[in-house]
Formats: C-alpha cells, sequence, structure tokens
DNA sequence: TTTATTTAAGTGTATATACATGTATTAAAT
DNA sequence: ATTTAATACATGTATATACACTTAAATAAA
C-alpha cells in the first residue's frame, strides 16, 4: 500500500515545537491544505478550482431559491474570498447565472444552471469518494476533533 | 467578554453535514482560516505576510547556516509555495540576503539579515502572545488533536 | 568524453486571498 | 424632503497558490 508523508514531523522537517499547542496550529493548517490539495486535484476533472465548487455547493443548498452575494459570501468558509469574481468564472462557464434582484437594485442574483447542477452532482459523487478512501478515522474520533476544533476556537467563553 | 463565532454551524451558516467526518474536514479548513487570519493581522504590524513569516521561522531554524530555496521549500507547510518569490519580496525589504551557492552553482543560498533577526524576534514575541490569548485548551487536549489529525492523514497505513 | 537525464531555481499565467476604494441604491436622520 | 449614513456589489492592487515551462548546471549513462 502507499505510504503517504502522514507524521508532521516528516511533512515539515522539524521537531521543534514550543508546546504541543504550537504543533497543533501547524498541524491544522498542514492537515488543511492536504485535504484542500487532495480535494482540488478531484475537482480539476471538472475544470472546478476549490472555491467554485464551495460557492456552488452554497448556491446548491438553497436551490432553486436565488441567492444574493452576501448571502453566500457569509457561508464561504474563508470569510475574505471575493465572491463576485469567483462568480464571474462560474457564469463563463455557463454553470450559474447572474441577475437583477428585483427586491433590492444593489443586489445580483445568483442561480446553478442545469450544466451547473449536473456538474457539481458528478464532482460531489467524486469527493465523497475521495473522502471514503482517504479519511481513515472512526466516526467517535471525528466527534472528538469536532469537539476540539470548537473548543480551541473558545466555545466555551 | 468578547465572543467569538465559534460554532461551525454558525460560522458557515450551515448544518447540513453528511457525516462527523465531513464536518471534521469543514471544522479544519475553517479552523485553519481563523489561525491564518488571526496571525496575520498581528504579522501586519510588522510588515510581514504569514508566508513571508514562515520563511523566515525556517531560516531561523538554521541560522547562522545559509539555506538553498529547496530546502526551504520541503519545510514549508504549504507545499505548493512559490518561495523564489516569497523570497524576492524578503530581499527588497533587506529582511534576508540571496547569494550564489559555492558549491552547486544551481543553487541560491539564503540567510537572515540582522535587521531580519530583528523583525523576527519582535514578530515571534507578539506571535506567541496571540497564541497565548487565543488559543483555549490544554496540554493534553493539545496532544490529543495532534493525534486525531496525523490518524486522519492515515499514520497507521 | 559526449550525451542524456535529473535537479535547482527562476519565470509565466490563471485563480484566489486580503484589503482598500468606488459607485449605485437603500435606509435612516434631521 | 433633503441630507447623511449604511449597504451591496464591483473593481483595483499586492501577494500567494497551483502548476507549467525554461534555463542552467550537475549527475548519470553511453
Amino acid at each position: 500500500m502507499y505510504l503517504c508523508i502522514v507524521k508532521l514531523e516528516q511533512a515539515i522537517q522539524s521537531n521543534k515545537f514550543k508546546n504541543e499547542m504550537h504543533k497543533a496550529s501547524l498541524n491544522i493548517l498542514y492537515t488543511a491544505w492536504w485535504l484542500k490539495t487532495q480535494m482540488s486535484k478531484e475537482l480539476k476533472e471538472f475544470g472546478l478550482t476549490h472555491e467554485q465548487y464551495n460557492v456552488m455547493r452554497i448556491l446548491k443548498g438553497k436551490y432553486p431559491e436565488q441567492m444574493c452575494v452576501k448571502d453566500i459570501s457569509c457561508r464561504m468558509i474563508e470569510k475574505s474570498s471575493n465572491v463576485p469574481r469567483i462568480i464571474d468564472r462560474l457564469v463563463l462557464k455557463k454553470l450559474v447565472k447572474r441577475a437583477d434582484s428585483p427586491t433590492d437594485k444593489r443586489e445580483t442574483v445568483i442561480t446553478l444552471t442545469q450544466a451547473g447542477i449536473a456538474v457539481l452532482a458528478a464532482s460531489t459523487e467524486s469527493i465523497n469518494q475521495l473522502m471514503e478512501e482517504m479519511v481513515r478515522i472512526e466516526t467517535s474520533e471525528a466527534q472528538e476533533l469536532n469537539r476540539l476544533l470548537e473548543r480551541m476556537r473558545g466555545t466555551e467563553v
């Protein structure tokens, strides 16, 4: 079986950590990069970037309702994403449609096209399968991971 | 006390997760973004980006030895970082020096300048303090977090 | 020794991130 | 009602990411 680099010490060629917390921070950053890289590789088959996929997933959550840009923005994982420009590229690929809002002339409203729905369905299938193969922890461990991450971000303030 | 958005469901305005593992993936991506954002805010006071800081930390690890670009690259958390260009910017700010390698003419070797060392020391102080304030978990929990992240990446293959 | 392969770094391009600014429109204040 | 402030989105700029390609130099192969 193919052997991945999994220990953080190997991955970043260092074992000088100030403490366990410092190591955990680097471990989170590295794991996030690892996840994104794997997913992006898969998404490339569909001509999508990770962020374009993310926007499409968000649109799917409300479909067939339209969403305005700010409602998409506040659901993005990376809050500083420039959603208007990500949408520009999806419009060029005819995966989403952009129209003026009837209720507020400042807003534009976005919807998935039929092509968008098809591409999203296929790529999601592919991503889910990747996750199955890639991820090697039990549900109970995932729960504990979620608990610790949220605790780290200050849940119990 | 200031209340952060800490629950993933709040942060991305969604509670439709396929399973705990799917939620954990999003939680890792969000936490990484959160960490990077907080750190970048701090580093901005020193005119540094997160990646420039990362390169300087790596150089510090070997100081006063010089390092070539590929030795820096393989220690980066985000492996696809374009190290030559990050160095370009550090050279412009006179925080590092670049010179031809005496042993291998393909290589360039990089060292921190005295200004670089000073800026790194000050910014590291600032980052460490931020970590103290920001991070709210025990050492034992950090250990468990490290274990779970490495298990997730397939340690026991 | 000459050729071929590999390696190191730099360069180019498209997209994304982070953040500041501009512009139109709506909402609030006077 | 008019002015002011806030909001939604677009646009601009510097940096970073991801990846392909180029060039020069070192190593391996013939």
